[in-house]
DNA sequence: ACTACTATCGTAAACGTTTACGGAAGCCAA
DNA sequence: TTGGCTTCCGTAAACGTTTACGATAGTAGT
């Protein structure tokens, strides 16, 4: 005899009254519903989740889905962390788990949603590194399975998501440099086809058409996201035949590489070249400091998870419907890399 | 109608016989299981895991705990990207899951821990920051959970570890700062208990001691595993009656901030004063390079994943009982920080 | 005293698998 | 023909829950 069936002898009730008082359920006396938690706190007793899940047809998980390998996201180190950290909080209130399911670098992203989901793993997903045409989002729709992507794509199937607001950054960015005199800046981007690459790109070029100024293409630099990528970008930068005055980084990681790719030839960021970025633990750290755009990335890790369990049914009342797709806001932090001026 | 029986019915055989030869039983006519795994291909079949789970009592799911909230670990996000990766490819072998099990910052981990063990989620655990005193350690081995840990701790209850090889680093460190000439040298550590701080400065104290030196108790800075925290630490050295010549860091992310603490103050790494410390991936991208100790994240990850397997009774066979607690070794990677000598 | 209603609880079916068990058919030897 | 052995497959129980349904007792209204 185990699991519900031991609690139920031992407070000489049917296994009945035990799910019905603990799962909340009216027609439970006070009383009752009193011992049946004390017994259950005293012995220990947590549902089985398996029994749980098969009867209900829900896990009472969420998957957040990511890759594994060191090199693929382009976030920094504690990026996901944060996130997570906001997620939880309010997954917490509702008695949901938050897992994140890990998708190997050897393993197509497509191919693993497709076994985690039919699995029946998971009620709701958050995806994250979304592609510019990502066919995750029209499996999950067709399976009318909930889920909410840290990212746009150009598939749209009419899901929520909440993108890091990189419009407003590279227009603020390209302003910010034209307004001190720059006419050449270089413009970075990752090498994949990550959906923010060309969002980020294009809006650079559009805010620079504003000033009728023309973003060459050979001022966009592909690039890994990470220190190596940087430095690469760093010795491209050096190797123009007109160099660029300016810099703009879209991605977190790459700051430390490009500095010093910079630094060996002598050029000195915010001295010889202005430098804007996105933040990132380290951003500030820098000498000179980065000048970037900020995140509160625990609160948008809450605001993912309300923003998605506002489209369950089980959940939505607690959630007013808000806008389900917008932009989260990046804030401006100054620092010392912008401070050169080509006047 | 659904799952196994959907199957069984399209295929005009019985749903023991399907199972069975998804399963692999020996008891099942060549033809017919063809004739079943052909069909599962095409309709898309895959068992629910949760009925599976419920009736096989083993959920196929292996759970890696970490701590959300940025700066708790002192571990990035790329550090455990690197060690999933290569857990799963060991994982995928055998067809089970790697989840990562996210405990809150606002929640305790042993309760976190006994939720998740409670609720039958995972057949096996990897632990991750692990403290000098832990008590989830206790908790997996009363419940006979089988389990793995990256890290020691001072609880002990037989369980297998894998351990960064902080003593090799320690010594090879203060060995290499001696050699030198150096005999002022700072330590660092993390703030809270994880175990690693403790066995990382008992070693470098005994390392000087072998010289006939002494680990001075205001020659060890604590700081949390952060930028800011190496920032502040750059502040403490700085503010040393007498300062010390070299410092050895053993956190990964805390270089950054400790370089720009000391050049604000014109204290130039490798000029004025030396620096050893952990590997990241940055670390060679600072200016100047930081020596440091390198390990194969995704060689370690195989490891756990393999050592934690040969304690499993259902996958036992497939590995040699090796060493199931060691300490993983640290590669050095020289760098330009270390170049001074006080001679 | 009869009905109607409520509050509380027990019973049993259902969720989707796996697997022990037994049965049917085929084959071979005596 | 009989018995035993092998190969294959169907049946049904079991895993631990949740929940629809019905049963009981008490309470109130007429």
């Amino acid at each position: 005899m185990k699991g519900i069936h031991l609690l139920a002898k031992h407070l000489n009730v049917s296994i009945g009254t035990v799910s019905r008082a603990l799962n909340g359920k009216p027609d439970v006396n006070a009383e009752t519903r009193k011992r049946v938690l004390e017994a259950a706190e005293e012995l220990g007793y947590v549902p089985n989740q398996s029994g749980r899940a098969l009867r209900k047809g829900a896990t009472g998980v969420i998957g957040f889905m990511m890759q594994t390998g060191s090199e693929i996201t382009g976030h920094g180190d504690t990026f996901f962390m944060s996130v997570f950290d906001g997620v939880q909080t309010v997954f917490a209130r509702h008695k949901l788990d938050l897992v994140a399911l890990l998708c190997s670098s050897q393993e197509d992203p497509y191919d693993y949603l497709r076994r985690i989901v039919a699995r029946g793993f998971a009620d709701g997903l958050i995806l994250s590194s979304t592609r510019r045409i990502d066919h995750r989002f029209d499996f999950l729709a067709k399976r009318k399975i909930p889920f909410i992507s840290l990212g746009r794509s150009l598939t749209d199937v009419g899901q929520p998501w909440i993108d890091l607001g990189f419009e407003g950054m590279a227009q603020a960015s390209i302003d910010r440099l034209v307004a001190k005199g720059h006419r050449r800046i270089a413009v970075t981007r990752p090498h994949d086809d990550t959906n923010l690459g060309y969002v980020f790109v294009d809006r650079c070029r559009q805010a620079l058409a504003n000033y009728n100024l023309a973003l060459e293409e050979d001022l966009i630099f592909r690039s890994m996201p990470s220190e190596a990528g940087g430095y690469q970008i760093a010795r491209a930068i050096l190797a123009c035949k007109e160099r660029p005055t300016a810099v703009v980084l879209v991605n977190e990681t790459i700051a430390i590489g490009l500095y010093r790719g910079l630094e060996e030839a002598g050029v000195k960021p915010g001295r010889d070249i202005a430098v804007i970025g996105r933040h990132s633990p380290h951003a500030r750290f820098l000498s000179p400091s980065l000048t970037s755009f900020s995140l509160n990335l625990r609160d948008l890790g809450i605001s993912l998870a309300e923003t998605l369990l506002a489209t369950m049914p089980l959940y939505a009342e607690s959630y007013p419907q808000g806008a389900s797709r917008r932009l989260w806001p990046l804030d401006f932090v100054p620092g010392e890399s912008d401070a050169f001026s080509p006047n």
